[in-house]
DNA sequence: TCCGCCCATGAGAACGATTTCACGCTTTGC
DNA sequence: GCAAAGCGTGAAATCGTTCTCATGGGCGGA
């Protein structure tokens, strides 16, 4: 029967149903505006002809692509692969379809624009925090500027709306655990300074030491490079003190699973004789031996969050200020820590 | 200057140049048909007003999006992940846009199909076995059919072109790289045995001991659930056996890391007193202590693969049969197999 | 009974690109 | 020297929606 190489157009809908064009648009989008009849009518209709709307049309008149773009620095990232994989679920549930953008060239801001000003995306979800906002807003502003929502470790731009975890916070109750656990003597492997949150984990623990009239030595504080390899070079380091910590804070999952691995290696036993938490809980964390602690950010959360608020703000619920959601991070206890060592 | 509310269209850039706008859309198409200076007049104008190609308009116009779509189980998997990051890579260095769809709702086959009907997708590259790729032909092919490259854990429909990993080799090489290292006792965790590719694994592992002579006990063949868990149920199985094999060949990574832990609880390291051979070569692989030796199978060369021919496929490039590629996985070695133990 | 209002619907104009066709002008070939 | 061919360009149709108006009929109020 249906033989027609070109896809049915609403056209046909309105000539097998014997009404207008207009009359299908109105029944597919607002159906309280036609009368029911015509609604049944036309909906037997376009089931009956296999009917699918044309988005590339419907874009074209409403100037909107009802899809956004996610840019993240590297989606092979797991922790950037769950987070896409909440904003899929939003966006779908409501509608909305989902561009990713990964490795830009060498104009990030301008290609992302384009993506705007294309009429291909609606708004932008930024989780690259390489890339220069304020660049950014020159392109997209230079007519219309682009809803953007962005996340990620750095301090962002206050004028754009963002979705960050209270790395302070985190960090002082990481520092807690331990605490809890009956740990007076407590290191640090920290995160690439350049970087602001690893920083501000540095200033949590920092902060919850003092609080706690806890000794901060400088020989407990490393300046690690979030890799495992860093976290080897570390445990060597604490390995040869005379005086040696009796828990780790590593600022990352990774350099966690490289201070543990080093340490084995120096006879150094986790939990046994050290405890270690690590940061972010991403997926190696719980299928190392010894099962990492850690402090889980909140990624669907993120990505959930950051879904929702942008397509908030494509459908009209804008706030004139803009947006900051803060998000906390949970104390995930597995096998790495346990009570101080006696002795 | 610019305080036009709306982007600039074809036609300010039309005016700005003192040309038409066909002569517009030529010179940002085939720039060929066009004389040197309106074309370079033309530019101009382009980048002094800040142009930017409509694509909607051009979508419709054109009946085509430019966009491929991608389909898989969970994003938020690392294996699927990967694969995504080389899609992207491919498909934008091919000027093309990456729509994902993630989990989908009641008709899967019907709602992929729409993207393809409705104008926003071109095509679609699907890494989802669960899908029936019958009823989304049935969906498709109504009108027209929608290209797809296939690649999953299951054997694909015939018709549809397909990229798959050659589980059964890779399965005797992992055996193969035991033997050399010595052993002659070795056992396979398998995976579950209603998907294709662990049963292929399987079916690989004996054909390997077969061809080698080597003795395959009922006991030393193991049917594990791709988990974790399920690994650390298998070493308590084979730490309880009288006669132990020196080595195992565990059909996913999770299985061997799991195995491992668990005879690590018994008192058997590895690879000291046995070697553990994995498959996948899953994120955790490398970061796991001892490093995991594992098969990997080629994740960013499918992605990469299933969206080039994709493209070439959308581009006219198109064979008359369906396309099937099958990839080798590669073998590598860590620190998790090692020589058989002496004794 | 008649006026005015509302409700359901249709005709037609956008939206912004591409492309066919036609039209001059220059070049080529005999 | 003239026909034919080729080249560069523009006018206008087209892609498939949505939405503004306009219209006609039905109904309630005076």
């Amino acid at each position: 029967m249906a033989k027609a190489s070109k896809p049915p157009t609403i056209q046909d809908v309105a000539r097998q149903a014997g009404v207008s064009a207009a009359t299908v648009s109105r029944v597919l989008s607002s159906p309280g505006r036609v009368s029911q009849s015509t609604r049944e009518r036309v909906s037997k209709a376009v089931s009956e002809i296999g009917y699918t709307i044309n988005e590339a049309a419907r874009s074209l008149r409403l100037r909107r692509a009802t899809t956004i773009l996610a840019a993240m620095p590297g989606i092979g990232n797991p922790f950037y692969s769950t987070i896409l994989d909440a904003i899929v679920t939003v966006a779908t549930s409501r509608g909305y379809g989902v561009l990713v953008a990964g490795h830009l060239g060498d104009n990030p801001a301008k290609w992302l624009a384009d993506y705007y000003h294309s009429n291909r995306a609606d708004g932008l979800l930024l989780f690259d925090g390489a890339l220069d906002t304020r660049k950014l807003h020159a392109f997209t502003g230079e007519n219309a500027s682009m809803p953007i929502v962005a996340s990620y470790d750095e301090l962002p731009d206050p004028q754009i709306n963002s979705i960050i975890t209270d790395n302070l916070q985190a960090a002082e109750r990481a520092v807690q655990h331990l605490y809890d656990l009956g740990h007076r003597r407590i290191g640090h492997i920290s995160g690439p300074s350049r970087n602001t949150f690893p920083h501000e984990r540095l200033v949590g623990f920092r902060k919850a030491m003092f609080e706690r009239q806890l000794p901060i030595r400088d020989e407990w504080v490393y300046a690690g490079d979030y890799t495992i390899a860093g976290g080897r070079v570390a445990a060597s380091h604490f390995a040869t003190l005379a005086e040696r910590p009796t828990a780790l804070f590593a600022a990352n999952d990774e350099m966690a699973i490289g201070v543990i691995a080093g340490l084995h290696r120096a006879g150094i036993e986790c939990p046994r004789d050290i405890s270690v938490i690590g940061f972010d809980d991403s997926t190696v964390a719980a299928s190392f031996v010894p099962a990492l602690t850690t402090m889980r950010q909140p990624r669907e959360e993120i990505g959930r969050i950051a879904a929702e608020t942008l397509i908030n703000i494509l459908e009209g619920k804008r706030s004139a200020e803009p947006i900051r959601v803060v998000l906390e991070s949970t104390l995930v206890v597995r096998e790495s820590t346990g009570p101080v060592a006696s002795g």
